[in-house]
DNA sequence: GTGTTTTCTTAAACTACTTTAAGTTTTTTG
DNA sequence: CAAAAAACTTAAAGTAGTTTAAGAAAACAC
């Protein structure tokens, strides 16, 4: 059940037996049907998920109501709305299960009780979203250095797997254009 | 000298006067002219910067080697290029003062020293970076659900005095469109 | 202070991407 | 497996923002 976030936590900072017990003991199995919200605009986020299996997506609404994928959360992948978390502020966007998740949960109070416990945890969410935001910075290099095609050709080299997985109305929302152009774009080539 | 950073790191966890200084020993302050580099695209980054003062700026090289402002730093804000940081790896994007700028340097050894003598300065790195994730995911959201003149309009409301202080063609490559847009949407109204 | 460089402006021609709308295919559900 | 819903495609008309190019204004350097 734990295996896959013990192995994460370890890769980064290190656990012994007890610990990984003491750990565990602040978590908790989820799981989620497609299209499940894991976190809904308006409710306090009082948790943080790392996907174990499937695939999350964040998304915010326009005021048109369109839904605007920001980003998506895969196994090994820690999600949820920082704005927010951990204050009393409701969230600002949306977390949904776009297949069926498994994701291992902590609750903002019982992360806070980890952390004393385990202070080298401290560390490992640190290490984690120092990529995390560097990942995000070159995302918008990406969006600002590239023309949708070539963003698209990039993605979908890279990430092949991905673009099988997810519908592609929301690969085209999360590259920053439309289904039809993505749909034009594979008629064109490939 | 080390005063801003002394209050800002006691935002986030408390720091006694003999920690302070301990702090303090580790840090090292810079000046930069304007348009001087901190760090330059293939150079090894070895440094993490906190403004103290002026305007800094991140950006990359397209192919056409068009500069695009992937991020401003002023006062109280960290900026380094985390994806290179503390690695063996050159640096993917420049740093550079836009305003004359003084900051405060922590090189990555001195960083990892510092965190082990001063362990909750591994608390107060992790905060910083979850303001400026969530921050990166809310610019993502802008840019893709607001136009380029809603997106002037919103950026000259929140941030009048860094609309005065920073080159427009800067602000325009920052929010993405291109400095005669951005003359036209001024011509257009206010 | 005058010459040079940097920044800002204007406007016309252009294009990458959107919008709309209708039809087709695929997936889901009972 | 049949009906309904969700996802994908095609194509024509439209537009937000780019490109190019040239001139004006402001900032900088000696």
């Amino acid at each position: 059940m734990f295996d896959k976030i013990i192995a994460h936590v370890k890769r980064f900072v290190s656990l012994s037996p007890k610990e990984e017990k003491v750990l565990c003991s602040y978590l908790k199995i989820e799981d989620y049907a497609k299209k499940k919200h894991l976190l809904e605009e308006g409710e306090m986020c009082t948790g943080k998920y790392f996907v174990n299996s499937g695939v999350v997506r964040m998304y915010t609404l326009n005021e048109k109501g369109v839904e605007q994928v920001i980003h998506f959360a895969i196994e090994g992948w820690w999600i949820t709305d920082y704005f927010t978390f951990n204050t009393n502020m409701p969230a600002r966007c949306n977390i949904q299960a776009v297949e069926p998740a498994q994701v291992v949960m902590i609750g903002a109070a019982e992360q806070e009780e980890l952390l004393k416990e385990l202070p080298q945890m401290e560390r490992y969410f640190r290490l984690v979203l120092e990529k995390a935001y560097a990942a995000s910075l070159m995302r918008t290099h990406y969006m600002f250095n590239f023309s949708a095609e070539e963003r698209y050709r990039h993605f979908s080299e890279h990430y092949p797997e991905f673009v099988q997985r997810v519908p592609q109305y929301l690969v085209a929302s999360y590259l920053g254009f439309t289904p039809e152009f993505l749909s034009m774009l594979r008629a064109k080539k490939g």
